[in-house]
DNA sequence: CTCCTCGTCGTCGAACTGACTGTATTTCGG
DNA sequence: CCGAAATACAGTCAGTTCGACGACGAGGAG
């Protein structure tokens, strides 16, 4: 809501006084995954001033006064990894992190996201930025990995169970591999958020009997050593029914 | 994130120019659902004041200086609709949203949440609404149903698919009736949320098979005709693991 | 006493899954 | 040129869950 507030605090119907209000500052802030040399990585950046200079954290920045959370998010993972809004990137929305002290200046609240994107090239440090790198999950996670800047630890940890549990019940891998791609390729992508890969004779069978994951295309890739592989483009599913569970997580209710 | 803009607007590291930036308002609005007569309801309240006098919208409010939004969520719960922090109601958050021109007074974005409680009684309006009363969700969606307020009705069809969606893979259920319940009256839950009420059969072979769904007590209601049917309290289970579709959903690869 | 309602329990075939085996195709080492 | 290794792909089989449906029995209404 927000102009209940006018009522509750009794001011005129049509007047807002911006001073009755605690000064809010927005941002959003962006978990950028892609998978590089088999491993799920996350684009972190090295802050080059204080609070937290030195340290790393999500790419991100203040939203502008015209335009809204996803426009703004578009444009700072431009401004960050240089993906142009017409790539196939998978942006959204993950939550809203509020708490009063998360910036030690100021009032701020942001707005989370979590970008899915393929293989993705090394980033260049922006200029407002002292480094920028990717980071593989395992190395930020371990325990002798980097202390995140203000929450974003909290908001990686979120944004990577978001990135998880969306492989078991969407098409979103088909996201993380650039076309045209292999069913070997796919099953990589799940290999390395999930950390353990689903078999391959019934990942198979789910993938093509799952109508519109993917379209067999009639081209073969090259192989190393075996049979050419063939190659396959996104479907228009999106939906996983039902849904592909994580190998671990098979036992639920034993 | 927040403080790389101090680096993007090469501002000193320590201070902060609050005119940099635009000043932005920050609400909670509240989707609160509960079963009333057997109907999926929200609760709304009527506007007194400009913009949107008049016009029904979601209960909300500011974000105070030193709280947070769960926080101020329950807060403005307890504010509406006299449900204390103690009851055992589910609040989550939906969704943030952004529209710069979502209210028409100034730049104000809202975060979304989304509650679920049993049986509540009749609101009485507050001292700041004009009026306030529980709507069911047929009749609020109906063609002649009013115009919800700013953009409260894309956020009613969001919490509304969050609602039905989460009770295929939750046991969320049971956080709309109230202790102890029959079978009969969690099954009377799926039915008003979905529209469609589950097969007996199967809905209770699934219930009883999910370890911790349901307690049984060893105590039995009352029943206007036929056996009294045996009562259940809330387990510690949150997730369903398979699913339960919705029956209208479930021919999805045919 | 009888009808009717509804809580409770059981059955059956279809669909899906996990685990596993088998076969064909290609590259590479010798 | 030939065999070994690796890989794509196809198929089998038992176990589990699901949707659909029917049977039984306890209690109140007429």
């Amino acid at each position: 809501m927000s102009a209940e507030q006018g009522r509750q605090r009794a001011q005129a119907p049509t007047g807002y006084d911006a001073s009755a209000h605690p000064p809010f500052a927005v941002t959003v802030d962006l978990a950028v995954f892609t998978i590089r040399d088999g491993a799920l990585s996350v684009l972190l950046v090295e802050r080059g001033a204080d609070p937290y200079s030195g340290h790393w954290a999500l790419p991100g920045g203040f939203i502008e006064p015209d335009e809204d959370a996803p426009t703004a998010a578009r444009r700072e993972l431009a401004e960050e990894t240089s993906l142009g809004g017409d790539l196939p990137v998978h942006l959204e929305q993950l939550g809203t992190y509020t708490a009063p002290d998360r910036d030690p200046r100021m009032r701020v609240v942001s707005i989370a996201y979590v970008v899915m994107a393929p293989g993705l090239a090394d980033p260049q440090a922006g200029s407002d930025a002292a480094d920028a790198r990717w980071w593989t999950v395992e190395d930020l996670l371990d325990a002798d990995g980097p202390a995140l800047a203000f929450d974003h630890a909290e908001i990686v940890r979120d944004a990577l169970e978001r990135v998880r549990s969306k492989l078991e019940y969407t098409t979103l891998a088909a996201q993380f591999v650039t076309e045209p791609f292999t069913l070997a390729e796919l099953r990589a992508v799940y290999a390395a958020v999930w950390g353990l890969a689903p078999d391959l004779g019934n990942f198979r069978r789910k993938v093509l009997s799952t109508d519109g994951f993917v379209l067999p295309t009639d081209e073969r890739g090259a192989s190393s050593s075996g049979p050419r592989p063939l190659l396959f483009r996104r479907g228009p599913a999106t939906a996983l029914q039902p849904a592909m569970l994580r190998p671990q997580a098979n036992r639920p209710l034993d």
